[in-house]
Parts: structure tokens; C-alpha cells; sequence
DNA sequence: TAGTGGTCTAGACCACCGC
DNA sequence: CGGTGGTCTAGACCACTAG
């Protein structure tokens, strides 16, 4: 039994949903009714609701009531961790090495292919990831140097570009393309694969403040990497 | 500029953060201090704090203040449309055709597998998904029988099978797998592709209060989808 | 237009934990 | 021990909308 008053609330109605008794479509009890049942003021049910709106679970509409959700998507939420964690986490051991960085200007083609108004400098870095000497990982990442002014003095010579970023730059929004590719020969090479093998491919994009901040392309090897992550209604588990 | 008071407090504490401002690990302004700062009550804070401390955006710490969070790992959030919707959107037509459906016992392989204690019947379903006439997805499926027993009258014809537990079954948990494979020969007839194309592979189980429910693979051809989706720090977007 | 949810107030008591 | 966040109250007014 949940210690507070709102968590009981809750808890008592993930169970009406969950046990069908409430189907998907269904009219909670207004808060006024729930406020009586559970001898709790207003405020006490309606932020219960408002937290389980906001997470999805319910609807609530003004003048009708609040409604158990009707799912039309399934969402999945990966982590997608960072290597040098991982390793730690697996006790596996971790390094990477850079094969190119170079600062250049935009080229053309990348600006609309960046959805950039304005050109700009940037950093390009190729980078291997390894995790026991085997390679789970070729990265190819562009940073735009007016976002992230201090990049162009960082030689990721200890820390990886990705981890570089996490800690010096907080993000706004990020874009996620995962797909499936045949790996190219190059990949094949960087990646100690045979040309042809399967290969997720993960295209990220973080924006910070409306501005592009990084664009990276990761490549895994099917044979040694998979995404995976749980996603329960109420938030992530 | 935000209407609600809570509103203009969120967006100030997110554009601080932002700005870099506050940095990953800075201590916010007591909530007694901002009560002052935006002439409101405790409560107005509290809520605006314990909202962004649920979506991982700043942490609390009894008598010490409210953090902003050191993020460690990036999160995805990809929504995995409805075939039927996504064609709904973007005009095509959707159609599916079963290949299989069978019930049947539980292997012994597959209970352990699937972390089941105790055997039941399984309802297998074999399906393609196509969209304009082109296969887009191979998916085979388990049902737990005892998990939804009114899956036994359907035969799928109008609907496929994950529409249908969407719109009959709530769920507690789900768990994916996204992984990268060669196609199989097998696969490659299904989807009209090349054997050994690249492919996406999608595993996923869905729980309810518990007790698995469906577990589903399916695989997409590489050249002719993706998974994407945004995430922001301050909610799926 | 009546009743719903949306938001806010000005208090209160408690649990916890860093100083 | 003091000050923080955690939770709750008993009201209030407003915006929206279904009937």
C-alpha cells in the first residue's frame, strides 16, 4: 500500500485500467467524486491526473471528464549509452581512436542537407569505438563550431567526441533515424566485417536553443550491437 | 511568453540551463527564493520543480536544493506507427495478408525463452504488411491465450493482429529489441527483397500487469523503412 | 449556461539530512 | 538543529465546452 494519498489515488487507478475494469475510452470519476471518496482536497486528486495526462495514460477534456487514453502508437524508448559506461557497467574495457579530424567551412550541399540558413565552420571527426580490442563502432560526426566555440581546442586524444559533448554542451531537442545497411566497403574495413553484413545505423541530430549543435552517424555491426529499452505507461522503467 | 505563471517558470529554468547558464550539476534557486522572485506561492514552484524532476531534467535533494541533472546516457524516444495509420498520413494504402495462424501449446524451448514459469496456449500468427502493394514488414507473433482469451474468435481478416490487441488489450510494459540481420532466404521471399539485404529487426513483448501478453518480431526491409522519432529533455516532442 | 478541468493561494505539518 | 523538499488543505476564480 503506497504511503501517500496521491499514490494510493494512482495506484487505484493503474489497477481499474490495468485489470480492463476501466477500458481504453472510459470516463474516470470527476475529481470532485474522488476528492469525496478519498477524503482529500481538490488540488491532492487533480495533481494525480494531471501527472498521468501528462505521461499519457488518461485524457482529460474540459466540461466531459477524464478518460482513460486510447493508445495508436506503440512508443519505444532506447537508451543508448554511452560506451565508456557500458564498459564500465560490463567490465569490459573501452577505447576509441580518432582517424580524422579536420576544421573546415561548410559545404553547400550540407546546408540544406542540415536545414542551415546560414554557413559556418565545422569540425568533422571520423572515430572507432572498441570494446575489447573489437571494434562495435564507426562514428562520423560534424560539430558546428559557432555552437560550441571551446571544440576547437579538444583533440579527443582521452575522451570521444560523443562524451566530449555530453559534458560540456546540454541539448534541446535531438532527432533519432535508426535503419539497416548493407555495410560499404570502407565500413567493412573500419569495422573488421565482411563487406555485405548488416549494420544498424543510428543518424542523431541535437539541436541546442533552435541551432543545430552536432550531427553524428553511428554504425554497429548487426552481428555485435542491438538496441533495446523498456517502456512502461508510466514512464520509463 | 508563456501564460501561467508555472509555465513562465519552466521556460526561465529551461532557458537558464540552456544558456549554460546553469550547468549540469548547479543548484537551482531555493523554491522559497523564486516563491519571491515570480510573487507566487510555494506551491506554484513545487509543482514546476517536481515536473521537471520526474522527466529527469533537474534532481531534488532534501535540504541540500534542486540540481540541474548530469545526463549519462542519450534516450531515444522512436514511435513505432500503426501501418495502418502511417498509410492513413501519408496517403497510401495499407493492406495485410496472413500467412499463418495456428494455435497450439507452448514448446518447452519457447517457456524459457519467453521467462514463463507455468505452459499455456499460444496463438502463432504469420503476416505481411504492405503499403501500395510494396511488403514493408514480416511479422511473427505469439499470443498468450490466457493473457487474452477472446483472441481465439478473431481471424485477423479485417484487422491485423497488433491493431487488434492495441484496441483490445491495455498494457504495462513492453520491452524492444532493435537489432540489424542479413535477410534470410526465408525473408527475402517474403518481402520481395534480395537474400542478404540489410533489415531491420524489431522484438518487442508487452506485458500486462505482469503476465506476458504477445511477443512479436518483426522485420522491415532496410531500404524501405526506418524508425525515427525526437526527444527532448523536456518530453517526447 | 452549468459544470468540468486549469490554475493559483496562503497557509500547514512532516521527514529527512547536511551542517 | 535548522532548513530543505514532500505533501496536503480548503478554499478561490477563470476558461472552456458539451448539452
Amino acid at each position: 500500500m503506497p504511503q501517500t494519498i496521491a499514490a494510493r489515488i494512482e495506484a487505484d487507478i493503474e489497477a481499474q485500467i490495468l485489470s480492463g475494469t476501466w477500458p481504453p475510452g472510459s470516463r474516470l470519476p470527476y475529481e470532485h467524486v474522488m476528492m469525496e471518496q478519498y477524503r482529500c482536497s481538490r488540488m491532492t486528486v487533480s495533481k494525480v491526473l494531471t501527472g498521468m495526462s501528462a505521461r499519457g495514460l488518461i485524457v482529460r477534456r474540459r466540461r466531459a471528464g477524464s478518460f482513460v487514453a486510447i493508445p495508436n502508437a506503440d512508443r519505444a524508448v532506447l537508451q543508448i549509452e554511452d560506451f565508456a559506461q557500458q564498459a564500465l557497467h560490463s567490465g569490459q574495457s573501452y577505447r576509441h581512436a580518432i582517424h580524422h579530424r579536420s576544421l573546415r567551412a561548410l559545404r553547400r550541399g550540407e546546408l540544406t542537407a542540415l536545414g542551415l540558413a546560414t554557413s559556418g565552420q565545422v569540425l568533422e571527426v571520423h572515430c572507432r569505438h572498441e570494446l575489447d580490442g573489437i571494434p562495435v563502432a564507426w562514428e562520423e560526426r560534424l560539430i558546428l563550431v559557432d555552437a560550441v566555440p571551446a571544440i576547437i581546442d579538444e583533440m579527443f586524444l582521452s575522451i570521444p567526441p560523443g562524451t566530449w559533448l555530453l559534458q560540456h554542451v546540454p541539448w534541446n531537442k535531438a532527432e533519432h533515424v535508426i535503419s539497416a545497411v548493407n555495410a560499404s566497403p570502407q565500413q567493412a574495413r573500419q569495422l573488421s566485417i565482411e563487406e555485405g553484413a548488416a549494420c544498424l545505423e543510428l543518424h542523431r541530430r541535437t539541436w541546442l536553443l533552435g541551432s543545430l549543435v552536432t550531427d553524428v552517424s553511428l554504425t554497429y555491426p548487426g552481428s555485435r550491437y542491438r538496441f533495446s529499452g523498456c517502456f512502461s505507461p508510466g514512464g520509463p522503467a
